[in-house]
DNA sequence: ATAGATGCAAACCCTTTGCACATTA
DNA sequence: TAATGTGCAAAGGGTTTGCATCTAT
């Protein structure tokens, strides 16, 4: 976990030079919360002590933006808002028109829809704005703003957690259906083996889940911040409903396997390379790798499969090797 | 259908006075196609002849927000644009930062995630901004920049009609089947008169988009403008896979086939209610009513049947009275 | 010594406004 | 004639910039 002036040296571009006034600039920035304009930012380093010309506010700023510190908002009010990187992913905004209050989401499932437009125009995106404008709950409600009172960015692992968690269980349920399912041997015992990994790592999962539960009671109680509706029965979820079938062997089974696994392993390192360091990125980058190595195995014993299935004295299952 | 005039009309607010410069200026306005600056706007009256201040102009334009004929659209680089509204509906932009030309789209999918997200904040959402930044096909190709050959209007009617057509082609494979299926004789006959009425509106429909096509040969060439993934195999094609499943019979096959009228007729009806003046809402407006219709018919037999087979000698499905 | 950072004030860009004048109902 | 629209120029706000002056390497 990166501690903001670390953040700050691994995003600092070559070439310039170290200035006290910039370096106060930007760690009374990456202190802060909401989304600064220009002009709030000068007044909190005012605040702060420093008497820093505007002009250079407004250079550091540009100056953090292009180092990737900061990212523009642009709400549509004439004036340009700053919002830093640090432990802080990239998201969408819901703005209240009446409190000014705003509110981030990140959705998976819209992100795929934007990924369908982008390639039936072959139009190749670098970078999405999605605002809605409305009322929020608590001014419709014509109660006072309240203030989050968990970080976001534990909101956001324990959302990631939740889709580690819930693909854990259908992978789980996959694995534990594919050995009951087998007939080859070795196909049971690799079977079998998933599903206890599955196992393991879903008791740690669920044991980092209580644990961010504990340090953070509120978090359960909070809405949700990553949507992934598309994935909200696990990834396998699909994959369970294929075992149920008729007619599934060992092979077709390896297949829906490799396949989940690896949608999986796509899902997780998306989101987890999309994400700025955080909690939540380690979990998806750990799970992306462990999902890679669940693929490459199953693969292997695909492989092994059709090559004994072919060579040696045929055990019954002779149509599929044709095609 | 509208003329420019007309719509104008429509949208005129009370208590105003007429003026020869704001007609004008309107008037022109509608005439354009993209994305408009006030400066560029500016640029063209002048061209176009008269001498018109440019604060005129400015609050012309303001008056065409008020008034619902223009609606403002910002892309976040210091100038505020507009766009007219007449035969235009609301939608999404992809931007090429390249060349500076922009792609509009709508996705039904992408909207139904977004109410999804507010409803889990209590947020009511009142105007979406969706912009995808990115480089066009065709700047990515290195050529120019090719203005699109058919006018928006008829890509839009196309996909409204692609829509419908699915929705009819899986209803009258819904109706058929449950055709069918049925045992209750008057039930048979509202399901045969459905599958009748499915088929009449599917020829048309049918036709319609031959027209489409035929006016405007290029139409069929052109990228998708409206995305409805969820929708795309038709709103009955998850009431036709239900069929499908054992032990379904007249009663419930009235449940699914109401359910999905319901859907329909909503989907269609949103979609429609929230579209300008065009043929595209026309599509979907008719389509809505003639849901509603078969809902409200489904209705009643659903009733019908239950009445019957609640007070006469029963037929052998005492069962499911009693939940 | 020299490229880069800062401060100040002026310039900039887009948009809105105050006020006198013209027009419409 | 009374309310509304127009023109002009000036003001407004947020942001950028030219230039002289510092300051880190």
């Amino acid at each position: 976990m990166l501690s903001p002036d670390q953040f700050v040296e691994t995003h600092r571009p070559a070439g310039g030079r170290r200035s006290g006034k910039r370096d106060f600039i930007v760690h009374v920035f990456l202190r802060q919360n909401g989304h600064l304009s220009a002009d709030e930012l000068v007044s909190i380093i005012r605040a702060e002590d420093a008497r820093i010309s505007r002009a250079t506010i407004y250079r550091t700023i540009q100056w953090m933006v292009e180092a990737g510190i900061a990212r523009r908002v642009d709400f549509g009010d004439g004036k340009i808002r700053f919002e830093h990187a640090y432990r802080h992913p990239r998201h969408f905004h819901l703005l209240c028109k009446n409190c000014q209050q705003s509110f981030e989401f990140l959705s998976s499932d819209i992100e795929a829809h934007l990924e369908d437009v982008c390639a039936a125009r072959r139009f190749s995106a670098s970078q999405t704005v999605l605002q809605v404008y409305g009322m929020c709950d608590a001014c419709q409600a014509g109660l006072p703003p309240a203030p989050p009172s968990v970080p976001l960015e534990m909101v956001f692992a324990r959302d990631a957690l939740r889709v580690a968690i819930a693909t854990e269980q259908s992978g789980l349920a996959f694995y534990t259906r594919a050995t009951k399912l087998a007939r080859d041997p070795r196909g049971k015992k690799v079977f079998a083996r998933l599903a206890e990994e599955e196992k393991e790592h879903l008791s740690t999962l669920q044991t980092r889940y209580r644990e961010l539960v504990a340090q953070h009671p509120d978090v359960e109680s909070q809405p949700p911040f990553l949507f992934f509706k598309s994935a909200s029965r696990g990834l396998f979820a699909g994959g369970v409903d294929e075992l149920a079938a008729d007619g599934v062997d060992d092979r077709e089974a390896l297949r829906i396997g490799i396949r989940c696994e690896r949608e999986s392993h796509r899902f997780f390192k998306k989101y987890g390379e999309r994400l700025d360091e955080s909690e939540g990125k380690r979990i998806f980058l750990e799970f992306a790798d462990e999902e890679r190595q669940h693929f490459e195995l199953l693969v292997r014993e695909f492989r092994s499969l059709v090559a004994r299935s072919r060579v040696p004295p045929a055990r019954g299952k002779r149509r599929a090797a044709g095609r």
